[in-house]
DNA sequence: AATGAATGAGAGTTCATTCAT
DNA sequence: TATGAATGAACTCTCATTCAT
């Protein structure tokens, strides 16, 4: 036996489950999957759901857990790192798009179905994005403090800028597996540093 | 059924349901508000809805197809203009931010719950959904053409990329009436056009 | 349209109902019964139910209520009435045998099923049952001040004795629709006044 | 399988089995209860409960059978015995009231529970039970004989009655470990004899 | 002798929908 | 124009039971 409480299988299993509900919540919502649903995309029988889940709510907040945990891990060591601003901010917006890509669908999940998460577990959530947003927030402040960014920008609303953009282009690639992540990344990239207008000037740094 | 589709008393309860309608949904979500709350909102009772709507699911179209109809009529009615492009820019950041303040918000849940519409009718709203993102892009291009945007931008992109955000700012602003609309707007505008970096010379056109 | 907020119809199935629920948790006890039996008890789909009661649990508590109610009036009138002791022993039997017979087995769940009731509801029938003891054991104080009732008797021990086996005797009326009853009061009052000795003088008051 | 009915290990795991089946459906009730319940009151897992019931039903049924049987040999014995009737019909009321603070609540779960039992195993069990009744019976006859109880007393009756009341006080020793046992049982015994009523002469034997 | 995993039937409950009035 | 009453299908969840190990 494994040296886990719970042995290999179980875990394995429960992983797979949450996988499942990820999807299967992204394409419908919460309330429009049911848990047959999520049984069915696991290929189990509806009630050995349980077995894994508490209620369908737990699975909810097991995404939505699952879907943030390490999208926020990363941005806390591309804050830490030593990288000059320019190089943080495409590292951030490149996790993030590619969250999109490699976690099934569950941040999609956090983000359109956590209201109906119970107060207490929504709270937890919260916390975490709310670190997310301000260790990007910090990370503008040091762009104005090494002269990058301009003084004048306002950090909180350049952190949530960003985020909805990212969201926005992430409901795009959840849906559409062709489209170029890396091009997307770049585009982004250039337009929260640059901007669309054109310039008589080049003036990069 | 309706004596007469022009009858005046009709229309405006027919009205009024699909603005409570809007509300609930907007809080509850689709599946997770019944048509008794939204009978309750109106003041009737559960099965006089059915009097104004054919089914629930008649009443999440209407409500999308009033949330996004002058979303996008004010969209056709920009592009049609005389402005210069930095005028449109701005003035399609605002349509789009200030629909979330005073259109009870339907286009929230245009967005969010469309999905749960049957294809038929989604498809009718992803046209005037695509019509907005054609008629933004060719916004782009006339920037473009007059040489207030560089050659390079791909407009398909800027496009979601300005639809993404305001979107994302869309769900604070519903869930935050204290925010500043016109102070995110000219940061949103600003942003746009000329992104977050220092510029060493002032090139202001 | 009648004077009640509910109008009549509604009241006269809302007490068809309870009396439906009694019976069938009377017969299969409260885990045992599901609400399909006793919608088909009543001739309406399951679902209808809860348009009569908001919960199973609350059926339960309706049909206690409805069997502790007029036990406990009763015995209210018999306690406050002019007879003297023995008479109010009497009837005090009477009524609560009667009771099993007439009031549709509501009683017997009362006592068999209130355990299942949230603590809430159970401590508002508790009161009713305490206060009915409580009028019992008085009745027995005043037998011991007339003289009939021997001065060592304990009046708290005598009242759960009388109502322990009143209620031995319900499950019996309640499953043998034959016993007779007037022959069954006669025999319990003539055991709780007189017990089972043989006698060698009479020495009747 | 078992190896040997007669395999101590088995037999002793097996009676522990039936008491927790006891104690569980005495707190909770048939339906109420679970066999993860009764597994996890007896400290293994609820599939294993199977290595000792063929089901959750013939669990039920072992627990009756354990709660009257020995409960029906001391009737037995007692009925059996050389004592004056009195002596008997105290040692009745000691017998029955003791078994309620001795026996793991099996003749609890007997008397409230048995009604979830097939019809076959109910029988079975009413043999049991009209055996007590009628040996208390005869014990009432032979005191109508020895002269102590009056000639004109139903037997039938006063059996009933006093199995009724002794349950009862069942149920209130049950749920109050703290009731004087002793106490009831005089209390009870000179009830049956004597009655409440107040004698002008002694006339005691 | 015991267990982890799974199952399937059935429970209580909700709710969109219908329709006579 | 509106409603009270009823329905039936779907849902989440529980649980007795089985069986390979």
């Amino acid at each position: 036996m494994p040296a886990n409480p719970h042995n290999n299988r179980y875990e394995q299993q429960r992983q797979r489950a949450i996988r499942s509900a990820a999807t299967v919540f992204a394409e419908k919502g919460f309330y429009g999957a049911s848990t047959k649903d999520i049984a069915e995309h696991m290929g189990i029988k509806q009630g050995s759901l349980y077995y894994y889940f508490k209620s369908k709510e737990d699975a909810l907040g097991e995404v939505c857990r699952y879907g943030i945990e390490d999208y926020v891990d990363r941005m806390t060591s591309i804050a830490a790192s030593d990288q000059p601003f320019e190089s943080k901010l495409m590292a951030t917006v490149t996790s993030h798009l590619s969250s999109y890509r490699e976690k099934n669908e569950a941040l999609k999940v956090h983000n359109d179905e956590r209201l109906y998460l119970p107060e207490e577990k929504r709270a937890t959530l919260k916390e975490l994005g709310s670190s997310y947003r301000q260790q990007l927030e910090r990370i503008f402040e040091e762009g104005v403090e090494s002269g990058v960014v301009r003084k004048s920008l306002d950090c909180h609303f350049a952190a949530q800028a960003v985020i909805g953009m990212c969201n926005g282009w992430g409901d795009i690639i959840v849906r559409d597996p062709q489209l170029d992540l890396f091009d997307t990344i770049q585009k982004c990239t250039d337009m929260i540093l640059n901007g669309f207008r054109e310039r008589r000037t080049t003036e990069r740094q």
